[in-house]
DNA sequence: ATGGCGAATGATAGCGCTAACATACTTGGG
DNA sequence: CCCAAGTATGTTAGCGCTATCATTCGCCAT
């Protein structure tokens, strides 16, 4: 009698697995296993031999199977509100720099500058079990919280610098920065200051930024209140915020963008309005975009380390994976960065 | 006698499975995986009874199981040359928003202009089985068509319009683009033209338009051969290839970026040094990025599909993956932006 | 000799989920 | 009242790897 008809096996694709390459190498599949992942752990003749199957099989290991296996997964998830804002895509490309050479790969997910979207994005990003977690800003949804303790994945947060990061941080003091560009705007003779800021809702790069600017027009006993006005990040919105403003407040002799894409577009309205920069009006902007060195009036702005950020959260992770020793917070510097658009004769 | 002592289980984390879903709603976990995968195939009384239990819980499932148990992952892996470059962000957004909005995530890799390169992140964006891969360009290393075609994974195609693409494709044809340019700066009376392209080395896209404008320069019987300078796209290089042509080819009457971050380089540098533009020179880039309509003076350019080029990728893949029917190639329309920087009087 | 140790490799048993098949229970037409 | 065809849920057996423990084989100190 034949033998109870076993159920048909589900085997997805004609894929080469691990077993064909071990038979070919004459070894056990374990062995070609830690051929691949730990070769200092092999002798060096089968290594060879394993991986010329390997070679000859165009084998290329599952690493969902391996993943769910060991625990440990080669992914980082990356959260950025938008791959759109350069400054992002910056640090985007410092995290891929470092995490490809160690054989890492980024799950991106975009969160529309909405906390309850990133808190969905962390949901699905722990849900393929990433080994660590790239979050912007340190301001979050409570489930964002709870799920990411729960998970116990390590987490980096990048832009700020709150006080108690969740986990690891890398960034920089926002306040800080646009305080220090109020004080330049004083010093350069500038007196009735403006604020174009991104839009602060679920925001805190932008809130600190905000901040930052009203202690600094209190400290230094400017005009008050000085004009402030939120625009998302675009040439347009740029040249329409300082249009608005010099209707509604034509005194105003210096304005802070709180990015360079804002103050750019300003200063490209200021041209076609003939207002003279920085004569009849200061101009100052954030992130020391290309931009800001090439446009004319070249701009003055705030250079932050974008790219660097994201290589530094990428090394404190893997550091982390490592068990290596780490601080759990970089503060890097930002540099103010003197240009024509504030250069005011006197 | 006590039993023969099991091996300690290795169960990662203190995480939350199936299983314990499955308890507290009094159901089997099968159950708890169809009311989270298929609902319609649960009855919606034991439905909401796991759902309160998973929420009770924090369940988070583990897609890394799940999709290796069902040979379907429930992630697109993208490749990009960088996403510093604005046009290939512009992409992403477009794919993130399609394929989120359908649980999918996104594995991302940028290749850095080198084939190499794409196909090393190929093979690690293989070794996670997405259920499909977005490319740029159709332009690829041997090795990685070699291991496309083993791994039967969907793939899309972007920027270019090959004529026999891998599986499927989204995209214009940048040789008519460029032609077309070619063409506009002609009716605006120009004659004496020169190019400015991105290193055709490894991009099919730049080589496009290259084999597009030498095509309209035979076809129009301009001045040959036309001076061509690759450059990588930045504002600054945009200004040196200017200054550069200008030198070397003094009669030169307009000059043809083909991206918009060089041709406003060169706006900007045209500025600095009184050129008129666009009587003594005529100014062309491509990509219509928003600085080409709020720069001083505005630039004529091409403006390509971005955002579409990702949002319709995505939707081919979701229904090739859904088994729906769908073409395999779709090409994109480009438009001539008259601004001007072309508008020369006559 | 001999036993102890490290290096190399193998056998076994899962990782946490879902496909495939099995079973119970319902419905309705003859 | 029975059986066919659905509907809802459960049981079993993997998916393709790797952690863990077991085994084998030298090699050297005793």
């Amino acid at each position: 009698m034949a033998p109870r008809s076993k159920r048909a096996p589900r085997s997805g694709s004609n894929k080469v697995r691990i077993e064909e390459v071990a038979r070919r190498a004459g070894v056990s599949p374990i062995t070609v296993s830690r051929a691949l992942n730990t070769p200092e752990k092999v002798n060096e003749t089968t290594r060879v031999a394993v991986l010329k199957a390997v070679e000859e099989t165009g084998y290329i290991p599952n690493r969902l199977a391996g993943s769910l296996a060991s625990n440990r997964s080669k992914t980082v998830g990356v959260i950025v509100p938008t791959v759109t804002n350069s400054i992002f895509a910056d640090k985007i490309r410092g995290l891929g720099d470092v995490l490809s050479g160690a054989g890492y790969q980024i799950l991106l997910g975009q969160s529309g500058y909405s906390l309850d979207a990133e808190a969905d994005l962390v949901a699905a990003l722990l849900a393929q079990s990433p080994s660590g977690l790239v979050l912007t800003g340190s301001t979050h949804a409570h489930r964002t919280h709870v799920m990411l303790e729960r998970s116990g994945v390590p987490v980096v947060e990048t832009w700020t610098s709150a006080e108690f990061p969740i986990d690891m941080q890398v960034g920089f003091s926002n306040e800080a920065a646009a305080f220090a560009v109020v004080e330049h705007l004083v010093a350069a003779g500038y007196r009735d200051l403006a604020l174009v800021v991104a839009p602060v809702q679920d925001n805190d790069r932008a809130l600190g930024r905000l901040e930052g600017f009203r202690k600094a027009i209190a400290h230094f006993g400017l005009r008050q209140p000085a004009p402030e006005r939120e625009a998302a990040f675009s040439l347009r919105n740029g040249a329409e915020a300082l249009v608005n403003i010099l209707e509604t407040h034509p005194d105003t002799d210096a304005i802070f963008f709180a990015n360079d894409i804002l103050a750019a577009g300003a200063l490209l309205e200021c041209r076609r309005r003939n207002i003279a920069v920085p004569g009849r009006l200061g101009v100052a902007g954030f992130d020391d975009l290309e931009i800001a060195a090439e446009i004319v009036p070249s701009l003055t702005t705030v250079a932050v380390p974008r790219y660097e950020i994201g290589s530094r959260a990428a090394q404190m992770l893997l550091a982390r994976l490592d068990n290596a020793e780490t601080g759990r917070r970089v503060q890097l510097d930002f540099t103010i960065m003197e240009r024509e658009s504030t250069r005011r004769e006197r």
